[in-house]
RNA sequence: GGCCAGGUAGCUCAGUCGGUAGAGCAGAGGACUGAAAAUCCUCGUGUCGGCAGUUCGAUUCUGUCCCUGGCCA
């Protein structure tokens, strides 16, 4: 039989721990973070990261389990975050997955195809590519190797475009291929999902509100202290939202007041993407966080 | 009270040698298979401060009034 997990999802800062929690305790369960940015230690003002006392309550995996300049991706999460499902399955308690990295999740409860990861020194070669020949001379290559991909990654996205021809260079075959071979069958868990909802106002000054706090816990000093420790702005984590503003304050390139404004809006804008991905998974139930406790608590209990 | 500079999209501003206007930001929508808090795409009609005059035609020129900022009294 398939393990059943009870997923929390919804847009950055609407309320997903303080359900999560709140679940966990109700039905004997274990929060398992699907957070792209809580998985990295020293990472906890900007991040939102559930706060000691909450992790003592309950439960928590995946939280604090590499070094920013550590690798992490979606494959690695998906490994890891079945493990720990396995494990919390196998102590007969409940399984909560909570966070808003889509694609986390969909990689959590659909799979990844199964070709290779990414290969550094493949990556190498084609950013110096782009940067002596320009990112349309591979683009147009990708579009010769692999028309299907190539007629849905669009011209400027580098990310995408160094990501599908890497895997032509190392496997010989395109990328579409690979994905066609996948197309998300795997469903390895009996899911529910809860999706938390709030108007998008009330989403926004939360947001606003939050980044203010974050300011005032020291969210600066987090960033420094990092820097402290030999990790540098450059790295990925470093590069996320909030923390590549206070990354400019340090360098001296902003003012504090600035990169605030600046890191609301980011965050306004990530919201606003984490909408889009969830708006058209069709399974999941949305409630408010707040107004709609009782029924997001009747409905995981129903399911489990 | 006088002089000067402005009043154009939610905000900051550009522009029209007279033919009713456009950028950035905000905002909205979308894509997403090992960087995903990343990366990328699409979307701009607003009494061009009010009124009057000149003109075939005024947001553009003229007059006047109102408002804002600065300087001088």
């Amino acid at each position: 039989m398939r393990p059943k997990i009870v997923i929390i999802l919804g847009a950055t800062a609407v309320g997903k721990s303080a359900v999560g929690l709140r679940l966990a305790e109700t039905v004997n369960g274990e929060i398992v973070n699907a957070d792209s940015q809580q998985v990295y230690r020293h990472m906890d003002i900007g991040t939102g990261k559930p706060s000691k006392a909450d992790r003592e309550r309950v439960r928590h995996h995946l939280i604090d389990i590499v070094a920013p300049n550590e690798e992490f991706n979606a494959a690695l999460f998906r490994r890891l975050a079945s493990d720990s499902i396995g494990q919390i399955h196998a102590r007969q308690r409940n399984v909560i997955v909570c966070g808003g990295t889509g694609l986390y999740l969909r990689a959590l409860t659909h799979g990844l195809f199964e070709g290779p990861g990414q290969d550094p020194a493949v990556r190498h070669a084609l950013e110096q590519e782009i940067a002596n020949s320009g990112l349309a001379v591979l683009y147009e290559r990708l579009e010769k190797i692999d028309p299907t991909v190539g007629a849905t990654i669009h011209r400027n996205d580098r990310q995408r475009i160094i990501r599908a021809l890497e895997v032509y260079q190392v496997t010989g075959r395109p990328l579409s291929e690979w994905q066609k071979e996948h197309g998300f069958q795997e469903e390895p868990f009996d899911i529910l999902k809860i999706g938390l909802l709030r108007e998008r106002a009330e989403l926004y000054d939360l947001i606003n509100l939050r980044s203010e706090r974050m300011i005032k816990d020291g969210f600066l000093e987090e960033v420094r202290g990092l820097v402290a420790r030999g990790f540098d702005l450059t790295l990925k984590p470093l590069r996320s939202v909030g923390y590549r503003q206070m990354g400019q304050v340090l360098r001296g390139l902003q003012s504090l007041e600035d990169a605030l404004e600046e890191m609301k809006r980011e965050t306004r804008h990530l919201a606003k993407r984490q909408l889009t991905w969830f708006r058209r998974d069709e399974e999941i139930q949305w409630y408010h966080p707040e107004k709609q406790q009782r029924e997001i608590l009747q409905s995981a209990e129903n399911f489990l």
